[in-house]
This record gives C-alpha cells, sequence and structure tokens, in this order.
DNA sequence: TTCTCCCATGATAATGATTCCTAGTTAATT
DNA sequence: AATTAACTAGGAATCATTATCATGGGAGAA
C-alpha cells in the first residue's frame, strides 16, 4: 500500500543511534531515554520508541526480544546469541558460533518452513558471582 | 521465612490444570480463561492468572515466556524447544534432542554461571504455507 | 455440627511497557 | 526562501499483568 516514506536523519535519531552505539549493554527504550537525555533533555519516550522501531526496521540496529517484560535494543546487528543474568537483569553477548545446522534439521523434521532461531542463556554474571561470595 | 503455603487444590486450580493438559497448543491465559469459562463461566482472568503462577512455580506445568507480548503456558512440564509460526502466532513443540553439552561451554568461555538455555525457531507452521501457496 | 482459621475467589483498581493521536516543527528539495 | 512530507513533544489510550480487598468456603478442632 504505502511506498515506504523517505527517512530524515534528524538530531534525535541521531543521537539515538550514536548513543546505542557507545555502550556494549542492551539498554532498554526507558534507559536509552535517559541516556540520550543528557544531551537532548526534551525528547521524548514516545520518540525513542518510534526510533528504535524505524531504526531497526531499517536494518540500522537490532531489537532484541529476549526473556522478560522489557524489549532491549543493540548496535551490533551481527547475529549473535545472548546471556541473561538472573539477578541483576542485564544481558550480554556470547562468544559462540552460529548453529548453522539445527534451523534444516527442524524443518525437514517438523513441516514447519524455519526461517531462524533465537537461543539465550540464563545464568548470574561475573559480577553478581562476586557479590554473591560476600553475603 | 514463609514456609510454602499449603496449596489446596480447588475447583478453579483443578480445571485450569485439567483444560490446559488437553490442548497441545500452547494458549495464553485469556486464551486459556475463555476455555475454562466454558465449564466455569464466573472465574475471573485474575484467578487464571494468579493459579497459572502457582501451578508453575509448584512445577505443575509450565511458564513459556517465548519471545512476543504474551506470556503462554505448557501443560508438558518436560523440558523442550519451542517453534513459533510468524505467521498465525501459534506455538509448537520441537521433537528435538536437547542440547546437552552448550551450557558447559558458554559458562567456560564466558565466566558466568549458566544455569540453562532457551531456543525457539521462528518460522511458518504447515497449515500457514498451505493457506500461502493458495494465494 | 459448629466454630475458627486461612487460603482462595471475583471484581476492580493499579501498574508498567508500548502505541496512538494531534498540533506544531523541521529537514530536505526545488 | 518556499514547500511539504516526515518528524517531534506531550499526553492519552491500550494491553497484559499484578495488586488490593471484601467476601466465600473448605479443613480441622472442639
Amino acid at each position: 500500500m504505502d511506498p515506504t516514506p523517505k527517512l530524515r536523519m534528524t538530531t534525535q535519531r541521531q543521537v539515538i543511534m550514536e548513543e546505542l552505539h557507545k555502550v556494549k549493554s542492551h539498554p532498554t527504550a526507558g534507559e536509552l531515554c535517559q541516556m540520550v537525555r543528557r544531551r537532548l533533555p526534551r525528547i521524548s519516550l514516545g520518540t525513542v520508541y518510534r526510533n528504535l522501531d524505524i531504526l531497526s526496521r531499517s536494518g540500522l540496529i537490532q531489537k532484541l526480544d529476549v526473556a522478560g517484560q522489557e524489549m532491549r535494543f543493540d548496535g551490533d546487528i551481527r547475529d549473535h546469541y545472548h546471556l541473561r543474568c538472573l539477578e541483576c537483569g542485564g544481558v550480554s553477548d556470547v562468544e559462540m558460533a552460529l548453529l548453522t545446522d539445527i534451523d534444516q534439521e527442524v524443518e525437514k523434521a517438523s513441516g514447519f518452513e524455519v526461517l531462524g532461531h533465537r537461543l539465550e542463556f540464563v545464568g548470574r554474571c561475573p559480577s553478581c558471582r562476586r557479590d554473591k561470595r560476600a553475603n
């Protein structure tokens, strides 16, 4: 229906991307909004959400949809797996080769057309393990 | 602190479990509430949520937390993987051996204490592939 | 059986993340 | 500079989920 509207590089959009690329964490929209507000104090949370959505649709960033209630965003668009700390809620990257064969295996076994998979680990991050030891 | 309060097997709780076990789909709380209401028309959605939570904490059912906005529930408590149809939103089981080694591998490589992982596939279910062909 | 305790229920309000709406603003193009 | 479609801020609306609270009812003791 609608031809894709042409993107404009607004200040807000620019700063959102920059701030997201600065960190290796995987912030939520709210966290990112706080970060951006240090430079653009009047930016609204809705704008952050809208731009994160647009940027991820354009393939410039990644919308993570990891377990948990809040969506997270990643400036690294390479396909990779994640690890969530149950204690602090943080999400880290996993250095691990992608599983390349399982999609086809599952496709054969299930009758589904398999387009991809999502693998994520849960556990306790080094920092939280350290804290626990202190208790 | 609190000794776990003793569970009372109420009619509502009973019926929720029965209805969940009847299906091989992985209903949301709302869907399950509709199913249960055919037998207990006055049950409230809050009761369904509360009991699903209690039952999953007790290990009698599984809370799925698959990608997407709504939580889903599974009467099958065996550890297994899932497959989500992007078209109809349905969630199916995958017949596939569990990946047993990767947790330890990731633990060694990452410094995290890895407690488990969650793997889910995305694609199109046989039924939606069939519909698509008709277009 | 009756009393008492206490967990459970139903109804509804509250919360929190996300999306939608609208009037005013701005980047890109001519 | 003028034009215009895309964008923004702010707030309202939505949707899933959780909390609150007065009432209900089952299990054990008397």
